[in-house]
Formats: structure tokens, sequence, C-alpha cells
DNA sequence: TCTGATCGCGCG
DNA sequence: AAAGCGCGCGATCAGA
């Protein structure tokens, strides 16, 4: 069952659809739903069963209807979410044939006059009702039911045209499911928030810059630290924190340094410079995860940043507010299970090294593989057993390094695994000269950049020298975004199949496993003590799952290391 | 006084 | 200025 949700001058209107996306002809009338009845009315509809299936939502954007079902204590199945859909949809060589690619400059489900959603206040949630006293507010006027329905039938017959070879549509599909999925996980990781010890983060801060300062005011060790600097640098009034004036200091005393940077500072023996880094390390730590991040972000023993699924173009999913995606090793102490629950922190090992090895079908690298260690299997063939070496020279050509160690170990790497370096040559090669390229499961690469056309007609010698450096840079970008962006592909489904797993452990009851974060390669779920070790079978179940949907049966290894944990900083 | 760019550093 | 890839964020800085 296939039921689209769009928003109404009374709240909402629902409609059921076929699977191509016209209304259902035994049950063709749309529905309005008043914005106060919209959660039962969702939730009723939610225990409808067709082929023992639940119904598949369908909407305009996740982030529109879903945090405020979930707060309303509604937590659906699966979804379609169109604005997803759309930009892999509009984008992907496997439809760039279609009409719906085709039209995609014109006629956008996102007005590409907009500002990018992350520059526009937050639209209010649904069941508010200033969002439809104003047909142009939030989700505008091209989202009636019938732009939608629209919208999710020109999508379906995009689908349908896409080449059934090399299995090619149903990767595009299960990206475009894993994707829909993604969106309900991040609105569902948001509603259930990291489990955070606010005691233990201030016990933190306070080890590492002392009492709590007044507003406005250095904590007593950093100011330690800085009249200490003052002093060993003959600058009375040296603000430490202004690059500028920490250069002008630093070169009165002879240390000549290009910038301020960490790695820099580290090369020269000064005195001054053991507690410059210790200032830098501390005023980092007070500025970006201090009392006032604890303030701002933290609240009933719970961190609920916003996460952006598609906020990356290779599919990694972004974050807005809080840094979610940064949260640094020093604090992760004060990330804690709740009392009877464990933490399960689990990270894909090495996967966009396996990825690659999976893309580019190598068999030598695959064999290599086989160790549980990545790049010691591969430092054992090519590079005598150097471990460092060997993956210098893998993450090298990942990221299409030119210079240094890493440049100097390509040709090496290329000897004895000709095939996965080929793979990102290729991907580089094609970057460079304004090419597409495109994931294991189909999203492809934004195309080349106003600057990268305009240095395309350069004349002048100076002129070919920059245009040369773009098309490189575009180079490193594609390369890297074939490897990036499938181990997204590979994280989205391991995602997307956990979280199934998750709710057919605990469909029912107060007590349950949950998704509580994700980053990248690595998901942290709180569980219950009595369900952890079916949870770490659901972990490692879904990621070779993730495997089999993206690969098939060939013979190249996921493995996933598991963590059980009270805190985040155990975990590692 | 405000705004956008830059630096520097946290994460993968 | 370029730099092996992708991000977000806070403080400073330059310019209106």
């Amino acid at each position: 069952m296939y039921l689209l949700l769009a928003a109404h001058p009374q709240g909402a209107v629902l409609q059921e659809l076929t699977q191509a996306g016209r209304p259902h002809p035994s049950n063709p009338e749309p529905r309005p739903v008043p914005a106060s009845e919209l959660p039962a009315v969702v939730r009723g509809l939610e225990r409808r069963r067709q082929g023992g299936q639940p119904p598949r939502w369908i909407w305009h954007r996740t982030q529109d209807w879903y945090p405020s079902l979930l707060a309303s204590g509604v937590e659906l199945d699966r979804c379609h979410d169109l604005s997803l859909r759309g930009s892999i949809l509009a984008h992907s060589q496997f439809t760039a044939h279609t009409e719906y690619a085709l039209n995609a400059d014109q006629v956008t489900l996102d007005d590409p006059q907009q500002p990018p959603r992350a520059l526009q206040p937050p639209p209010p949630p649904p069941e508010q009702g200033a969002l439809f006293d104003d047909p142009d507010a939030g989700v505008g006027r091209r989202r009636t039911l019938e732009d939608l329905r629209e919208e999710y039938a020109a999508q379906q017959v995009a689908l349908a045209s896409v080449s059934p070879e090399e299995n090619r549509r149903n990767r595009l599909q299960l990206l475009l499911a894993a994707e829909s999925a993604s969106a309900m996980i991040a609105a569902e990781m948001q509603h259930a928030g990291v489990p955070w010890r606010e005691d233990l983060h201030e016990e933190i801060l306070a080890d590492h810059l002392g009492p709590r300062p007044p507003m406005g005011h250095r904590p007593a060790k950093l100011e330690a630290l800085n009249l200490e600097l003052r002093g060993l640098l003959n600058a009375p009034t040296l603000n430490p924190d202004s690059p500028q004036d920490l250069m002008r200091a630093l070169h009165r005393n002879g240390i000549e340094v290009k910038s301020t940077r960490q790695w820099e500072l580290k090369e020269s023996k000064h005195p001054a410079i053991a507690p410059l880094l210790a200032y830098k390390k501390l005023s980092r730590l007070h500025a970006a995860n201090g009392w006032a991040w604890l303030d701002a972000w933290v609240a009933g023993g719970r961190f609920r940043p916003e996460y952006v699924v598609g906020g990356v173009v290779s599919g990694r999913w972004a974050s807005r507010g809080g840094g979610a995606l940064q949260i640094p090793r020093q604090i992760r102490g004060a990330v804690h299970a709740d009392p009877g629950y464990k933490l399960i922190v689990a990270d894909a090992s090495q996967l966009e090294p396996r990825v690659l090895v999976a893309l580019a079908k190598d068999s030598t690298m695959a064999e290599a593989a086989r160790d549980q260690d990545l790049y010691s299997g591969i430092a054992a063939k090519g590079f005598g057993g150097d471990r460092a070496k060997a993956k210098v020279a893998l993450l090298g050509a990942m990221y299409g390094a030119t210079s240094g160690e890493a440049g100097r170990l390509m040709p090496q790497l290329a000897r004895t695994y000709p095939r996965a370096v080929d793979f990102v040559e290729r991907a580089a090669r094609a970057g460079e000269s304004g090419g597409t390229v495109t994931t294991r499961l189909g999203r492809s690469s934004p195309p080349p950049s106003e600057r990268w056309y305009q240095s395309q007609r350069s004349s002048s010698a100076e002129e070919q020298r920059r245009a040369e450096s773009i098309a490189r840079s575009r180079g490193r970008f594609t390369r890297n975004f074939v490897v990036q962006g499938s181990a997204a592909d590979w994280a989205a489904c391991w995602l997307a199949e956990l979280r199934r797993r998750l709710r057919a452990l605990g469909a029912d009851g107060p007590v349950r496993a949950e998704l509580v974060f994700f980053l990248h390669d690595e998901v942290m779920v709180h569980a219950p003590e009595h369900l952890v070790d079916v949870c770490i079978k659901a972990i490692e179940d879904a990621a070779c799952a993730a495997k089999d949907l993206l690969f098939g049966p060939i013979p190249v290894e996921f493995p996933v290391s598991v963590a059980v944990v009270d805190s985040y900083d155990r975990a590692k």
C-alpha cells in the first residue's frame, strides 16, 4: 500500500496510490486530515498490512513530517522521500537518458532559486498552523497532492527505464530505498538522542580547564597558560587565539614558522612551543565542546544533533549544529549508557580500501585482503611486509597523492595491484576531463564547477598551468568520489538492514535497543543488557547483507569490529 | 557594526 | 599559493 501525504490548508491530505503513482482504483479519493488528528490517523494506517507488509509512506521530505510524528509516538516502517530520491535521479548516470533527468534543470521539486535549506530557518513542524496559512511558506506552492503524485509517477517512470543490464535498475532502486530509510533513521536518531552524562562532561572540563569561568572569561588553566606564553615570548598583550598576533610574536622570538598550525609548530624546539600547543588544545576544547556547548546541545541526558541526509555529494551524511560528526575523543567519556544498558559501538574496518577492492574486482588484492587486517595482507605482497608503507600507498591511491612518500609508493602499488590502481586512475582521468563518475549503486558526481569550465577556455601559458591545476583538483575529487560514495552506499544499506533487524527485536515494549549514532562507517546502538548479544548478531548480519546487496557473491569481506562498553571512550 | 572569508582543528 | 578526499564550527580579520 502506497500512501501519499501532502500538506493542505487544513493540515494534511492523504491519498492511496498504486505503485506507479496513480490514485488507487479501489480507494481513489483524497482524504483531508486535520493536523490535530494526523498522528492518530497515520498510526491507524500504519497497522494495516497488505501481503504482510505495512504501508509505504510517500512524502516530499521526511524532515517535514516524521519528527513531529515521532514526537507523537508514531513510528513508521518505510517511506519514499521524494526530495532525496529526486536529487539522486536527476543526476545519476543510470537515468541520464530519461525525461526526468533532462527536465531536471527546469522542473525540480526543490526550487533552485531558493537558498540551500541549511541557510533557511527550519520550517515549523506541520501541526503548527502557520505553515498552512501561507501557501508560499515551507513546503510551498508546488508541493500539493497533485504535484507530489506527478513527481512520484515521474520518478517511477525514470526508474523503469533504467537499463536492467549489470543489475543497474535494481541497484538504483536499492539506493533510493536506502536513502529514504536513512532519512527515517536520521529523524529517529535525533529523536532518541545520544545518551550524554552532563556530570561526566563537566568533570572532564574541570580536569582540563579548571572550574567553570564567568561568561566571556578564560578558564583558569587557559589563562595561566596565556600568562606563561606572554612571559616566554616577551609579548605582554599577546592573544594566542589571534593567528596574526601569534605569528608576529613567534617571529620576534626567532621561531620562523609560515603558519601557526600544530604540526608546523611541533618542528620548533623553543620553550614556548610546549605551552602554546597545550593552550591550543585546551582552547579548542573550551570553544568547541565546553560549557557553552553543553548548555546549548545537551538536555535531559541526551545530545540531539540534526543529521543532514544527502548533505554531502558523495552520499555521506552531514550534520547541522553541535558538531555531531566531530565529537572529539577527549570528551567521549561523557557518552554513557543508561543504567541497565550498554553502548554497542561497531565500525566497518578499513571500509574504503575494501570497497575499492570490490569495485575494481582486483582479485590479487582481494586475496591479500582476506586477512582481518587488510593493510598487513596487502603489505605481505608487494611491500615486503611493511604495513605502514602499504597503508600510505593505498590511501594515497584513493586520495590522489602525487608527492611525498605516498606519491613515491604509487608505482610499487600499481605493479602488484594494477586493477585497483587502474580503477581509481580512470576515475581521476574522467574527472579531469569534465566527465561524471558514479558509485556502485548509481549516485553520480556533480558536473564540473563554473571555474573548471572557464579555465578550459584559457589561452596564455599561465592560464594553461592554472587550468591543469583545476583539472587535477577535480580528478582527485572524482577519484575519491567513487570510493567514498560507494562506501556511503554500503553504509546506508548496512544502516537500513540493521534498523530492520532492530525493529524486529523490540517491536513492542518500552525497553528496546535503539540506533543512537552513525558516523560514516560506525554505528552506536544503545541496548538493554539482555539484548546485547542479539544486537551484535544483527550488526554483523546487516554488514553481510549490505555487502551482498552491493556486490553479490564476491570473495571480499567487510568485517565489523564491535565493542560493548559503558562509555564511548572505551570503544577502540 | 555587520557580513563574508580565512585560519585552524575536530571527525571519518 | 598549493596542498592526498569529504565535512562543521568558532574566532579572527578584512572590508563595507
